[in-house]
DNA sequence: GTCTATAAGATGATAGAC
DNA sequence: GTCTATCATCTTATAGAC
């Protein structure tokens, strides 16, 4: 499977694990060539300027993960163990490779990216803050969830632990500080009722 | 005061803002000769390669932000308001410019760093750990603070919040994000004593 | 679709005059 | 301390052959 995608999407397999470890102004067409195996005229035949490649990535990336995240619904249907899972996929890409979150690194270059990349990572925090905010509200409904203030902010807490802890954990090299700040994050969201969650 | 500092101070002052917006990898000497208003050649003079630049302002910063937290503890006695005003630290650099964490935008291109800046990192962050970490005890200790789990851990998810939110907040040009998400975390950890802290 | 060749400019860095 | 001049290398990007 993998020796069969296109060369596009090879390309854009490497841009991205150079983005998630080097940064948006860290990698370049040079770096692409000498590990796709192809000249840097080619790939401008595929991607002609860097920001086509970059928003091209970003929007592969965001609908992959929105297909992820579809994933986890099928598989659990507890909110809690929702976002455990969800969780679960932030401490993926910090294993494999010591990759920060795509979104998070192009964040920190936001200052200097292109504007339609730009767009696209703002469109991932919405995306995951919507999606958040829905499974807290209903887990909260359904009596599983307990926290104080809206979901809505509630998830936005979320959202910046998962960036912040994948960003000083990756630092450190210490998945253990990631493990132990969303652990004891979504430890303290399951509602209190008999079974023992208490942290 | 501003035009008194000499020139390897207003060389690092033009080089911290640029990191902390572009990043480590985002600007050049050429950048910093068009701010300063000197040569590239003369940067290298006071700094001969990028590498003894960023260190040196990665150990000034670190410095001058020990000190500031220092002041901090001077003002406020209270656990609870100290923590309120170190938090308050990191959100006058989100709105003084749409500045991200040195720090944080450091550790963002951790891959490509030299080693002796990459230690400043991890020395900054092992810095507000220990801190944290010692408000958080000594407040709860003194039944100002409440919290479940140990002080480290709870010291580790604020820092995580901290850079985390930084970075979201900036992408999504929104400090109402930060302010929320840190004004949440600080006012859990206000023990429950008679005085409505409840969110 | 991939290549060679090349452009025009930026990059970090140095030599040597003042 | 600051300058001019220069370097080798890297950057994004294009033209045109195969």
């Amino acid at each position: 499977m993998v020796t069969l995608a296109d060369t596009a999407d090879r390309i854009l397999d490497v841009a991205e694990q150079l983005i998630q470890t080097r940064g948006y102004t860290g990698f370049s067409y040079a770096d692409i060539s000498a590990s796709v195996g192809i000249t840097k005229a080619s790939i401008h035949y595929h991607f002609p300027t860097k920001a086509d490649l970059a928003r091209s990535l970003a929007q592969r990336h965001r609908r992959a993960f929105a297909v992820r995240v579809s994933g986890l619904e099928q598989e659990a249907a507890d909110p809690g163990e929702l976002l455990e899972r969800y969780v679960g996929l932030y401490q993926e890409t910090l294993r494999s490779g010591d990759h920060m979150c795509l979104y998070g690194m192009l964040a920190a270059a936001a200052h200097t990216l292109p504007e339609s990349v730009y767009a696209e990572v703002n469109g991932f925090f919405a995306d995951q803050l919507e999606w958040l905010a829905g499974v807290l509200g209903r887990g909260r409904d359904a009596g599983r969830l307990e926290f104080t203030g809206s979901s809505a902010g509630q998830a936005k807490l979320l959202l910046a632990a998962l960036e912040g802890a994948m960003l000083v954990s990756r630092s450190r090299r210490d998945v253990g500080y990631f493990t132990e700040v969303l652990g004891r994050l979504v430890a303290g969201l399951w509602a209190r009722q008999g079974v023992a969650h208490a942290v």
